[in-house]
This record gives C-alpha cells, sequence and structure tokens, in this order.
DNA sequence: CGACGATTTGACTCTACTCAATGTGTGTGG
DNA sequence: CCACACACATTGAGTAGAGTCAAATCGTCG
C-alpha cells in the first residue's frame, strides 16, 4: 500500500505549468522528479523559513499559502510578499546561501522540497532548467520592481484595487476561481503589505461593497465588476 | 596605436568585485572579456533600452549613471531603479527575451555590453559564472523586496533618509565618496522614484540643510552627520 | 542675454493615520 | 455543548502629514 503522504509525481502535478519543471520534457521532469521529496503539510502559522538559517532547499507550494516577511531593528514585522500554489519560496537566500526572511503559513500549506545541492547539480546538466530558473527570477525580479513604482505613486483605494486584482489573476492562473476566493491573510497583513492601517483596508473593502464593486464575506471576497475594480486600480 | 575607445579588460576593470565577473578565477575572467565589448558612451537622456525591444545584450554599468522606468496606461513614466557603475542593466528581460523598461543615461555613460547569448554559453561551461549570475539575481530581489516593505510603511523624511542612505553605501562600495556625491537625477525622478512629490524632496532636503544632517547645494550632497541621518531613516 | 527647465518656498486642502469604541468569529476548556 | 476569551474586523471622530496649486528664484545651455 502507498503511505499517506502524496505521491503525486511532478509529471502529474497540476501546477508543473507555473513551477521550475514548465519547459521541461518528460524525461528531464522524471529526473527532477527524483530529487524533490513531499514534506508533511505544514499547519498555520507553522514557519518555513527563518531568516539567517541555512539554504537547504527551495520550496514550492502544492496547496495552501504563505506569508514572507523580514523583522525591522525594532522586530515589526514587513510583510513582502504572500505565496500562492505553484509559487517558489526560497530565491533570496541563493545571494549568500542564507534565508533572509521568515516564511511562515496561513494555512494548512503543502509543499514540495527541492535540494539545493541537487538543484544545481541538475541545472549544470540541463540547460533548459537553468534558464528556467533565471527566467523565474527575472519574471519575479521585474514583477517586484514594478509594484514598487505600482504602490508608491498611488492612492489607498488603487492599492488595495490593484492587490485584488493580482490576486485574482494570480488565482485565476492556477486553474481557480478569479472571480471569487478566500482572503488567507488577515486585514493587517493586507495593510502590512501595502503601507497601509488596518482600519484603511477595512474601510474601503466597504466602500467597495457598498458600490457594487465587490461582495465581501469576511475572508470571502467576490469580484462583482471586474471593470470598475480594473478602472479603480489603473488611477 | 590603439583608438580611442576603452581597452581597459575585465581583468583590470576596478569595478570586476561588483561585477559578474568577481568570482572567476583569472583564467575564465580571460574568457569573459573575449564576450564582452565595450560601446560608445551613452549621453545624458540616450535611451540604452526599450520596452518591448529584444533582448540581446545585458550592459554593466562603467562609469556614469542610468534610471530605469516603465510607462504607465496613461504614458506617465514609473522610476524603478538607479544604477550606477558596477551594476548590471536587463535581468528584467531574461523572462521572455524582450526588454521590460526604459533605461536612460542620467549623464555621460559608459558600459560594456555582455551579449546574451555568449554569456547564456559561457554560463553552460562554468558553473561559477552561472552561480554568480544567481547570485546577483538573488540579491537584487531580495533588495527590490525588502525596499517596497521598507518605504511602504515610512514617512517621507524616512524615505529619503533611507534613499540617501543606501545611495551613500553604493558610492562607497564602488571606491567613491559615501560622504559626498552629486545627485545625478532630478528631485522630480526622486519623487517619483520614492513615491513624493517634488516639493516634498525638496523641503525635506532643506530641513535636513537646516538641522545639519546634510549640506546640500544644487546636485552635490554632502552627509555632515551619518548618525543623525541614520537615526532619520530607522524610525 | 534670454529662455526653459529645475528648484524652492508658501498657503491651503485632503487623504489616510491614530485613538477609541463596538461588533463578529473562532477556538478552547470546562 | 456551551461559555468565555481573544484575535480579528468594522465604524466613528479628530488630526497631521504630504499633496496640489501658485509664484518666485536659480541654473544651464544655446
Amino acid at each position: 500500500m502507498a503511505s499517506l503522504t502524496s505521491h503525486i509525481h511532478c509529471q502529474d502535478c497540476s501546477m508543473s505549468s507555473l513551477c521550475i519543471a514548465q519547459p521541461l520534457d518528460n524525461d528531464s521532469m522524471v529526473r527532477l522528479d527524483t530529487i524533490i521529496q513531499r514534506r508533511k503539510p505544514l499547519q498555520k502559522r507553522d514557519l518555513l523559513t527563518t531568516a539567517g538559517a541555512p539554504l537547504q532547499f527551495l520550496y514550492a507550494v502544492r496547496s495552501g499559502s504563505l506569508k514572507t516577511y523580514t523583522l525591522d531593528d525594532k522586530g515589526v514585522e514587513q510583510i513582502i510578499d504572500f505565496h500562492l500554489p505553484g509559487d517558489l519560496v526560497g530565491f533570496d537566500a541563493l545571494a549568500d546561501g542564507h534565508h533572509r526572511s521568515f516564511s511562515q503559513a496561513l494555512e494548512t500549506t503543502m509543499l514540495c522540497e527541492i535540494p539545493v545541492q541537487s538543484l544545481d547539480d541538475l541545472a549544470s546538466q540541463m540547460p533548459t532548467l537553468r534558464k528556467q530558473m533565471m527566467k523565474l527570477m527575472s519574471s519575479e525580479l521585474f514583477a517586484s520592481k514594478q509594484l514598487l513604482g505600482d504602490l508608491n505613486n498611488r492612492s489607498a483605494q488603487q492599492r488595495l484595487a490593484h492587490f485584488l486584482l493580482t490576486l485574482s489573476q494570480r488565482f485565476a492562473e492556477r486553474g481557480l476561481s478569479g472571480k471569487s476566493f478566500r482572503l488567507t491573510m488577515t486585514r493587517a497583513d493586507i495593510g502590512n503589505y501595502l503601507g497601509l492601517s488596518v482600519e484603511t483596508i477595512s474601510r474601503i473593502l466597504s466602500a467597495l461593497q457598498t458600490d457594487g464593486t465587490l461582495a465581501v464575506k469576511n475572508k470571502l471576497v467576490e469580484i462583482r465588476s471586474l471593470d470598475q475594480l480594473n478602472s479603480l486600480a489603473g488611477h
């Protein structure tokens, strides 16, 4: 009998199109699969990475979600990113072999664990894998820099609209509903990430609910008018 | 006779410690050197990259400086980054082989031109080069994400203090003075980058001048009290 | 010298923050 | 299974920091 832990392989993984495995032919994917382990699921609030800890694995999110954050001089949390299924966690540690941030599960979360040493070996043999890693990092890099400009010069409403649209797109890319989804992070997390206070987040969500752009029920968000939301984000 | 264009080689380049060449042994550096060309200097306002254009080269800044920006739906400039000597320009294009942003010289600027195709070939033969590229991207990625958090939750004064400190450090790393340097970008550029209005930048610079933290004379900035500036950035 | 772009400074306004109180949901232990 | 506790969320009132608009000055380049 198979054990209870997941035995889905890269070849069958629904996330493979977003994952590091995306451009690989079947044979390469099988080789990648052999180095990847599946981890016991993380429970809500469990830490996946700790700043300063040596890098051993990169992680791919299979299901669930995480937040990545740093602590500033005063020990205040600064949220850097949210991770959804298909995302890779740990790139920031490639620079010097140590994680630079904390990653914490926002809900029960399943992961693939990729030993960096083996990945590196594979990458040196497989140019496609090497290029794919570069591509993923390049995309993330641009997205991150772009976001900086996007957020900096925009109002609270624009920021939140942009955030919701980005989430929506990411869910859609992952084969989930982009119209209606659950915010696994708290309002405080969103505020921290966007540089807004909890109260502002709450007020804007209420306002968007009132004007019919959204239907919000606790953590559940339904986008009622995508056009409306788009035009709010654009200004 | 040697031509008038620069013939400095990677082996002799004062920027090599920051550059892609950093961890390479002498032999590898010579090989890298053979694929790198030197470009005619860019004049102020010249474009180095254009969003949408196919990626052919990565560039390393030898002297001078550039700004990288995108244009939003309304054609409004969004500054994403400033590049100083030793920085690499073009990583954002690795994702799909097309540049995603514009890069414009802020002053007369000298560059090394690195053909991506050849770089890729070299990287596949030289694991150190491959790792160094990953490291550079990883560092940039983290810095960019960190910056997002840093700026988002901070006041105008904190942002500007942080910006000046970062510039100071970067100049120092490049063997230039970190105490006293020239802002090659306009106040408007700084404001755009930090998400502040020109007037706010100007007012804060004046205030920092008045309280003795800085001496500002047009584009020239001298840091009078590093401690003061540090504590302003920290809050 | 003249023109234009960049910078500074002032006055007023408004957005988003803080503080405060209340409401809602979740989870734990008796 | 219920009750209580605590974390999360909403809403209101007042305030402050940064934006906008406007005008004057400075600097640079032709």
